[in-house]
DNA sequence: ATGTCTTTGTGAACGCGTGCACAAAGATTG
DNA sequence: CAATCTTTGTGCACGCGTTCACAAAGACAT
């Protein structure tokens, strides 16, 4: 789902997939809750399970990192985890500003998880002045005329949008300006951004609607399935892959 | 970008790729935009640009949902609004609930894209009684007693957790024994589910690691552009695996 | 040491998604 | 009506990611 992220084809000796990437913070996670529990070793097996993946991805996904198992007894938890880390860049703290302190911004500010892993909120920008100065998550809130200071001030590389969309893209290009390369937007838009910056999106509207269009399928297959028992049909026995059905879908008529 | 969505075996059920059903949001988006504006029609080209992506697989796209289109003219926008609306599902009124009204479920509940998109939160809930009647966006609270009859009286399909890791697995059980069959986790775990049940998965802190990653890399090769005298990998297999950390020391332990 | 057992690491096959490039289709103009 | 121009729809090839299946590697027992 990351956008606008730039791949350099060149560097295939170091390259770890983006799936895999993707996926460490995963197995991050998992490892982390068997550290502290003081688990000393795990298989392939186990880790997949709790980070819900396949057993094979997983020891692939390892592979690119290198060979830190040892067969027939699994992978060192704390090994693995400075590994993971290492590779993920988290062994060093990263600053981050977050931009628009609406309830999104405010809930982000809270949020735990940031502190929890190299991540430091350097500081909460807002673009009104009623909101200057008053304390969020314990950080007083600036307004955006020091945004260019606290960027470089910080060496904040990391920026997190979470404006109104219409004001997300100009966010963007002044955070950029300011030397932020790597952007987690929350607004509903899609950020132009030069080469070289990597945008990530989370965006709850588009989540909901993959959801609402599977929901939407599954009512579908079982009206169709209802309906098949019900018609003269004979009802297709295997239901094993959904019965698609002799296409359903209605040509539609052109409205206006 | 979330992930995690227990796809069920490749049933390809509409023949509607996962990949285009996860962009159909973003081009309903910049669509409406444009309907807004009462623009008429809209060519590939312009639209694909709109949604950030290439032309000819927004073309492609299109072309799972039929021949909509108009060559030498482009695609109705108010047609095409109207189909993609229709295929995901948002031509009908969905029913949400909120679980964990914490900081970041209060956002959610104030979010507005919600109600712009087919989607009604019916109720929230939160598991601490001193919260139960409290106000939030308008709607009163209601105690995580009233779970399953909430979900039973509103027919709700779709659930939305904002509970803390803790409490989410169990909170998607119940929900799910509701009759819940898609689910919205923001909660950092990953959640195990029956078959049949679709989960997609918001986790802010696995998308900053993400970053993470691309930042530290831009960084390494600034540096090893700079210096080229920097060694880039250290060599791990040389030594023993009893020398541990390749910097030559003891493994980071990370944060909780 | 030798054999057995467990688990990793990976070669290979497969399927999905992407992007190119172009023919077909329709609008538009003369 | 014919010619030209624009833009769609798609066949095709390629690359990435996933999964299977198994040989290699090490632990452990005898």
């Amino acid at each position: 789902m990351a956008t606008g992220r730039t791949h350099r084809p060149a560097t295939r000796s170091r390259g770890i997939p983006e799936a895999t990437v993707a996926r460490l913070p995963l197995y991050l996670r998992a490892l982390t809750a068997l550290s502290e529990r003081s688990v000393p070793t795990v298989s392939s097996e186990e880790l997949a399970a709790a980070a819900g993946v396949n057993s094979a991805k997983l020891r692939k996904d390892f592979s690119y990192l290198g060979s830190y198992g040892t067969r027939g007894v699994g992978y060192d938890v704390e090994y693995l985890v400075y590994q993971i880390s290492r590779e993920l860049g988290l062994t060093q703290d990263w600053p981050v500003v977050i931009v628009g302190i609406g309830n999104l911004g405010a809930a982000l500010a809270n949020y735990g998880g940031f502190a929890s892993r190299g991540f430091r909120v350097a500081a909460l920008i807002d673009a009104d002045p009623a909101m200057a100065g008053k304390p969020v998550a314990g950080m007083p809130v600036q307004h955006t005329d020091e945004l260019e200071k606290i960027i470089e001030e910080n060496g904040v590389s990391i920026g997190v949008i979470a404006t109104p969309a219409g004001a997300a893209q100009q966010v963007s290009e002044r955070l950029i300006a300011a030397g932020v390369t790597s952007i987690l937007n929350f607004a509903p838009t899609v950020l132009q951004v030069p080469e070289g910056v990597d945008v990530r999106k989370v965006d709850l509207s588009i989540e909901l609607q993959i959801l609402a269009f599977h929901e939407q399928r599954k009512a579908g297959d079982a009206e169709a399935a209802a309906a098949a028992a019900a018609s003269v049909l004979p009802p297709r026995a295997a239901d094993g892959p959904t019965r698609k059905g002799p296409d359903g879908d209605v040509p539609a008529v052109m409205p206006a």
